[in-house]
DNA sequence: CATGAATGAGGTTTCATTCAT
DNA sequence: TATGAATGAAACCTCATTCAT
């Protein structure tokens, strides 16, 4: 549901170094660095992005502002480190659908697809609304460039395998596929993604996907 | 592309009077309040929302701070003028849409639908593409409820004259094709929106829902 | 005094924009400028460089730090022009100085900067002093290069109409002059530049120079 | 050229132990403090006072921030212990040459001082352009006072020996030819201090000196 | 009505220094 | 002793908003 917007065009802010700044050698830093995580969603999630500075997190992580600047050199790091760590996730996920979708039918493709990008998103449901808003406050869109194309990649390579499919028709199809995911996805989370929902939101899903992707790589024309 | 994320249940920030302070009464008026609004969508599109300052608003509108603040009693309640004129846009062009297709087939209903919002999206597409980032900074929902409702209602409404409908599946149908038109369209804008691409836009989106609506209102289950 | 450092080759910070930020076109602002401007000195006197802030200069001078901020795009920027403006000062008086030295003997001529260098200094005793820090807190070097060339040109033009100098000798010579001058200056005013050891001072200085540039642009060797 | 400026009137800053918290015993102490003091060097003329952290210092040290803390009690002592150390190696220079002056002619006076005092400070030049920021930041006079007399007092004693020298004058001749000495070196090592120009500095400063002594201790009025 | 100077709370970030390990 | 994580005061700077002219 945030990969729909990675490849925006929007205004760009100053690039700053987004590497974290310190790696945790001894044990205390690990636990730091987790609670500024932790304590990072938690502000995002109760405050929105436009209340969240660096002093809230830190506090509500338990330690001082300059700690968290041991640890991240700026605010943007810190939310670039959250953003990243999503959607690897969501990337492995899809990835590893897609790669036993190959060579499969065109339901069999979207179910997987389906299934593997609604769980992976409900299951950190807390952490996608949060930075649903991160994702467009920063238009952060080239630093995810790579992660947005890796999915995209392994769409596309899936659909490639379709015997017939029209090649030519395919990054099309598989942007439209990603945005009604993400779409459809965020409008069930925000809604509090009761089970019945989600069921609904997968049926749903299917229907439409497996529609599309048939009619749409499909034949003449 | 906006509304789908209206029903969401982010964070408020304190609520104030959004009020347009000032009705225009004058000649002058009018076009002072065009300027200002003409000079935050063009700030929003070359700056983004975080780099928006009253300020700039008005130096761009070329006219003073002060001036603005005559105008607009505060930064929200410009945001809020924008949102809701540009959500009546849309409401209005779908609920049009919507009216002339009671007692219609499907395909003709989705047909109607898709066009009517993708063409008023695209239309706007500055102003749709700069709102973007507005919508999620001010989690604004609550205020905007009445202009998603409408739009849910003429789809309900319309949905209700198909013969043998699922009454109680309309609602979340009418969820899902808001958001996938939402989650779509956004994307397609992002790229440029150039002609060939909404064309595909359209055709994709007709597939999709007409099989969507068709399946998911109907029979037996 | 402050001039024989400018061609250092100090470390440098990044560079911002030193420009000025607001023209004062209303009354209140020239006032405003004014206050900021005679607070500076003060606190550089009182407290030094190191420990003059934004915030307390605008205290002194009676406005809000945010007041500060629209003259003067950042702190770097105020030293900028107290300094542009000191030196600027003393450049011109040397100026005048050395063009009304043209053809004359070399007693005259050095006699004629010194009473320029070393008055233009005395009478801004407290600018000097307070700036002399500045000079060597950012090495601003290249940024007011073009006035210490200004006054190193003057000079050395001068020294040319002298009949029969070793040309070649002349740049070498012109900089050993900025730099005694400087010095010892420097050193009388610290010692509170009591007007018997200014007096002092300018005989010395012309014993010295006097001295110097005769023998060093003179003849054989 | 470090010592023109230690007679200064500047503010302090608030005074602090910096006496070093830790005699070396250890060999490895030595060894440690020895990678401090180099250090600083490299950082100060790489970066700059303004950039000079104890943090920075450490690592380039290669050791840990609590080390440093281990053998300076805070980041003043450490600026201390060089300008220390610096100013002691400058005065013992320049008293050998004043005491091997005693009872012989200006010439010879000036000709020692000046190459003691010119050699001992292109020998460290480095340290030298260190530093010269450091003096200026700290404004530590007085701290230092007793090394600047001990030079003012070694000069004035050679002077005295001058026969038919008036006595009275002798205070006031010595802090010129300190801060001239001061002014041109430093001139001459910001330029580089390349041989040709060390030597035509030493020449200048000669003919300055010698001429300035003789004529300002000498005779009548 | 328009102007734009002034305000100041509040955000980000740095760095000297301490102290548990 | 050495380490380096943690601290937090304090610096810089921004910008929504007010109000005298």
């Amino acid at each position: 549901m945030i990969l729909q917007f990675l490849n925006s065009h929007m205004p760009k802010t100053i690039t700053k170094s987004l590497k974290p700044r310190k790696k945790p050698v001894q044990e205390r830093s690990g636990q730091t660095v987790d609670a500024i995580f932790e304590a990072t969603i938690q502000v995002l999630l109760k405050d929105g992005v436009k209340n969240l500075t660096t002093t809230r997190v830190a506090e509500r992580a338990g330690v001082s502002v300059g700690t968290f600047y041991q640890y991240y050199p700026n605010k943007e790091a810190l939310f670039f480190a959250i953003l990243e760590r999503h959607l690897e996730f969501i990337g492995t996920s899809v990835q590893i659908a897609c790669a036993k979708s190959h060579g499969r039918p065109v339901d069999e493709m979207m179910s997987n697809l389906i299934e593997s990008y609604v769980d992976s998103k409900i299951k950190k449901r807390d952490i996608s609304l949060a930075i649903w808003e991160v994702v467009t406050e920063f238009s952060c869109t080239p630093k995810y460039a790579h992660v947005v194309k890796r999915v995209e990649a392994d769409i596309t390579t899936m659909l490639n395998t379709l015997p017939g499919a029209r090649v030519e028709k395919i990054p099309f199809v598989t942007a439209m596929i990603l945005s009604t995911l993400g779409g459809a996805t965020k409008m069930i989370m925000e809604k509090g993604a009761p089970p019945h929902m989600v069921k609904d939101l997968k049926t749903s899903l299917q229907i439409m996907l497996e529609a599309y992707v048939g009619k749409a790589l499909n034949g003449s024309e």
